[in-house]
RNA sequence: GUCCCCUUCGUCUAGAGGCCUAGGACAACUCCCUUUCACGGAGUAGACACGAGUUCGAAUCUCGUAGGGGACGCCA
């Protein structure tokens, strides 16, 4: 169990994506562990947009993620609403464009304190600089020659006009050691010079990030900060921060970045890395979660498979794992396998069903097709969309579900007794069609087919089974016949064995 | 380049100085079940990055080395 962090009981943990792009798996993580840390905890979840940039942040990027986070099932107490855009919790605005004039006040109280000042270099000397600190090897930090400028002198050229400065923080004059206590890392240390005097308004006004990030986690009283360990150098301005104006720091814990199987940075050319993408591809959220989970934290009782309220039960910070994590998506198959397993069928077929609309398929309405076809094609299943390709020989919408006598099939059709069997198979079917108006098989009509073709045509085994499933599903291998062959057609059934003997004739 | 972080089977991890002949899971392989495919079951193989130290004893503590990652932005 984790204990309350001294100052505060209440524990407030805050998911804070930047609108630009998709929900990438590592943020989901992020967002989950903070999501379990405050629901095990009774505390608060917070989320906030940091859409500071205006080049890239978009309002169409912030409606997907949190669509996403949605899905994911990580509700929030306080922060934009998924749904209606809207601010919820009585620290908004939850959006930092919304969020400027805050911004600005303190910058001004950092301006009159003189902890930060007005600097009017301009973008190429900057990057002048920084090419000189290359060449002679030491930081890339900015020297701004306005940092001993009087808040006097700066406001007079800015009222001269012609101005746009930036606002820095004056760490320059800061000469000490920065420790602080990570939840993940334990004791890090930074040196104040490790970093040089950086910008907190833009020169447009805009805040940056580690400024809004300070001010908002303060103002929104969250207790404890984690995010990914890219964030790790950041925490030394932003405590420099708290310290400036004067407000007490959250506890941090910096969580390890996943990486992809090269071991860099999980990234788009690694494939998929956004939780849309997973979504689509016909994961579970349940899953998707339990596999992140275990990227960098283990349950206690050592189970891979654990439920949300598992997680939620068994989640502590103590547990997580510094080290880099590879995504191996071997794995998240399994797991989510293992959950769609889990699931009532009833429940499974409203999961299947959108893939198998999408791709053009359409099955029975009768209850107890359905329960037999999910009996049958549970196990062969790793992710919902592997569902259409297993119901396509089943579909009802024509075309006779897309049937072609596949590659696989060429060893069992070149056996000399294939032809019998099949033309066998296709009488009995057509028998079978005569004597009975029901569209379908019983289970115990096919075992007197499949019977009476075995005896008529003298074969047994790999002769019997493979040519008819051949002329079910155009390959050799595949499901159960005698579940499998009740779930089609008489009529089309006969179908394919025509087309499946059409095509033996023709070589 | 400078600073910070990290390092146990291919992968995710367990491991808090003796319970470690280093455990589990995925993947791989073998066998069993099975008319096929899958599911399931049983097994096999596989790791403490390296080097010093501390200690009676080190995967575990310390220091170095190497490797990986991150930061050094008017991105977050």
């Amino acid at each position: 169990m984790n204990p309350p962090n001294k100052s505060q009981l209440k524990i407030r943990t805050r998911f804070a994506p930047s609108p630009t792009g998709y929900l990438h798996v590592g943020g989901a993580r992020t967002a989950l562990y903070c999501y379990l840390f405050a629901r095990q905890n009774a505390g608060e979840f917070v989320l906030r947009v940091e859409d500071t940039d205006e080049q890239r942040s978009t309002e169409d990027s912030m409606r997907q993620q949190l669509s996403d986070l949605k899905w994911l099932g990580y509700a929030y107490q306080e922060g934009v609403d998924a749904d209606t855009l809207n601010d919820r919790g009585p620290y908004g605005p939850y959006r930092q464009s919304q969020r400027l004039a805050i911004y600005r006040e303190y910058a001004d109280r950092l301006l009159k304190e003189g902890k930060a000042y007005y600097c009017f270099l301009s973008d190429e000397e900057i990057a002048e600089q920084r090419a000189q600190a290359e060449r002679a090897g030491r930081p890339h930090q900015v020297v701004s020659p306005y940092r001993n400028w009087s808040l006097k002198d700066a406001e007079k050229k800015i009222a001269d006009g012609g101005v746009s400065p930036t606002v820095r923080f004056r760490v320059s004059d800061l000469n000490r050691e920065y420790k602080f206590r990570d939840l993940v890392r334990g004791d890090v240390t930074f040196p104040s010079d490790m970093v040089g005097d950086f910008v907190l308004l833009r020169s447009g006004g805009m805040p940056v990030y580690n400024f809004c990030c300070v001010i908002d986690d303060a103002l929104m009283k969250i207790s404890h900060v984690l995010r990914a360990e890219e964030h790790l150098s950041n925490t030394l301005r932003q405590l420099m921060l708290y310290e400036a104006l004067d407000f007490e720091p959250p506890q941090f814990g910096h969580l390890s970045i996943i990486l992809g199987p090269d071991r860099q940075k999980l990234s788009k050319r690694h494939g998929a890395t956004s939780v849309h993408e997973y979504r689509e591809r016909g994961y579970l959220p349940e899953a998707l979660s339990n596999f992140i989970a275990l990227l960098g934290w283990s349950s206690p009782k050592g189970q891979e498979i654990l439920s949300m309220s598992e997680l939620i039960e068994q989640f502590s910070l103590d547990r997580l794992h510094p080290a880099a994590a590879v995504f191996d998506e071997a794995k998240l198959k399994w797991v989510n396998a293992q959950h769609l397993r889990a699931l009532p069928h009833s429940e499974l077929w409203n999961l299947i069903e959108p893939f198998l609309t999408r791709a053009g398929l359409q099955m029975p309405e009768d209850a107890n097709w359905r329960e037999r076809s999910l009996q049958l094609f549970k196990t062969s299943m790793e992710v919902l969309s592997d569902a259409v390709e297993l119901y396509r020989p089943l579909s009802i919408s024509g075309a006779n579900g897309g049937f072609t006598v596949h590659d696989e099939a060429r060893e069992t059709l070149s056996w000399p007794s294939t032809v019998k069997v099949v033309e066998e198979w296709r009488k009995q079917l057509e028998t079978a069609a005569s004597k009975s108006t029901s569209a379908y098989l019983s289970e115990e009509e096919f075992a007197t087919i499949q019977n009476n073709v075995k005896s008529n045509c003298a074969v047994k085994g790999k002769e019997l089974f493979m040519p008819i499933r051949v002329a079910v599903l155009g390959k050799p291998h595949g499901a159960e016949l005698k579940i499998l062959v009740p779930l089609i057609e008489k009529s089309i059934l006969i179908e394919r064995a025509k087309i499946v003997l059409d095509h033996i004739l023709r070589g």
